[in-house]
RNA sequence: AGAGUUGGUUGGGCAACCGCCGCUGUUUUUUCUUGAUAUUUCCCUAGGUGAUAUCAGGUUAUCAGGGGAGGAAAGUCCGGGCUCCAUAGGGCAGAGUGCCAGGUAACACCUGGGAGGCGCGAGUCUACGGAAAGUGCAGCAGAAAAUAUACCGCCGAUGGUCAAUAAUUUUGAUACAGGUAAGGGUGAAAUGGUGCGGUAAGAGCGCACCGCGCAACUGGCAACAGCUUGUGGCAUUGUAAACCCCGCUCGGAGCAAGACCAAAUAGGAAUCCUUUGGCGCGGCCCGCGUCGGAUUCGGGUAGGUUGCUUGAGGCCCGUGGUGACACGUGCCCUAGAGGAAUGGUUGCUCAAGACAGAACCCGGCUUAUAGACUGACUCUAAAU
RNA sequence: GCACCCGUAGCUCAGCUGGAUAGAGUACUCGGCUUCGAACCGAGCGGUCGAAGGUUCGAAUCCUUCCGGGUGCG
């Protein structure tokens, strides 16, 4: 049975975890709208942070619906990934794709994020 | 039927699966933990402390049930509640507000009424107190811009000069003194309008009507109204979203408010007392805290818990009121997160889904908004 | 959460308080100077004063509401 829970032990919470990302970045994925880093992690799942700016999605209905979108990819393709944390940075122009791109795009970049590893 | 005015309701629906956050229940005992009781260890007693067992509860986990963004959640433009600062008090300053009456916890909101503007009308808009308390400003144009004056013009009766005449009278000329505000032109604005009389020409100079001011009367709680009466010949332009005056209102900060539990670290913290000085509470007065002295032993950052959703709450009916609304009976509980939950996939369906995401909570205002349903009313045309 | 500031010529700003011509520098165009160019001198072009309402005879300026950008405190 696939466990596709989303458990808070599964999102990064506090500024330090982010920081030490941004620090120690093992692993980059790039892509025209967002743009993935993820560091090895001592625990024995994958974490994801997200990371959507005022500046770039301007609408707050726009912001929680790419978060949700990211969240259940995330949540699908746990399975796959190894124990890493990752920073989701999203760009501008991504609320401006379809829901079905939207997912398409993310779990192609978590595709290529475990092809790295 | 067309054109329009003005309110109200709603803001995709259904099903299955995978997820997130509270709530309720169940089971389990593993971890942690609180309280009570019993037995027992240590300390001289009071009492405190440790261990074990039982019961009750919390927490975590499993399963089940049920709930989970808005009419604007937005802008933060007003008004409150709540919390702390002193039970938030007095004066000045400052800010807001401004037809009248009512509603309300309160308001800059709402309801009803008045006045004025717009519209054939239904309706709609209005920061709508005071300009004889004072000060300021009013470019250019125009003669003159707030004092009363005179550019063109009109007159020149009266007085002057000149001419005619026998004449000091009379007639004519001149436009010198002077009179005038009818007309012209300027301007956003020029000192009531029309008519008649009057005059040298004119003029509220006089009269009639209209307008205006004041007073009375009548109606209205009032704002205000009156084709009611008297009176004043009419003097006092505009601007207060210019300063200002008058009436009314306003203490400050904000849930990162505040309360509780409490690692590390530093050594201080609380209570009482006294005079002066400095600092903070927007400025001043008052007051409070702090620097000094005495007494006592707890205080508190990170972090956690709480505040956190039952409230000026909603719905139905009845009563009072033109209405906003108030009162009463009954029923209902309807998000509470905390790096931040409402989503995804699939199928069916229709008109193919606009604007848009709670963060302490309410009442308004403003702004954004695809559509759908519906009440009342007006105008035009036709028919009866 | 609270407090506040700024939108004026292609660019950088003044003028707003205290109302009556929209201005300066730079850029661009033309002419002059020079053998030519730069610099310099002279002239010109260029503005719905962020938007919409209101007050006023008259609004870049005063008032209100929006739109966009930015700052500070905790």
């Amino acid at each position: 049975m696939p466990n596709f829970n989303f458990e808070k032990s599964k999102r990064l919470l506090n500024a330090q975890s982010f920081q030490s990302v941004f620090e120690n970045t093992d692993l980059k994925v790039s892509n025209s709208n967002f743009l993935l880093l993820a560091h090895q992690n001592k625990l024995k799942h994958a974490r994801l942070g997200m990371i959507v700016a005022k500046k770039n999605i301007r609408l707050s209905v726009g912001r929680n619906r790419i978060k949700r979108v990211i969240r259940s990819s995330f949540r699908l393709n746990q399975q796959n990934l190894a124990a890493l944390d990752i920073i989701f940075l999203v760009r501008k122009g991504m609320n401006k794709l379809s829901f079905k791109d939207q997912s398409k795009s993310i779990s192609l970049g978590l595709d290529q994020l475990k092809n790295k590893t």
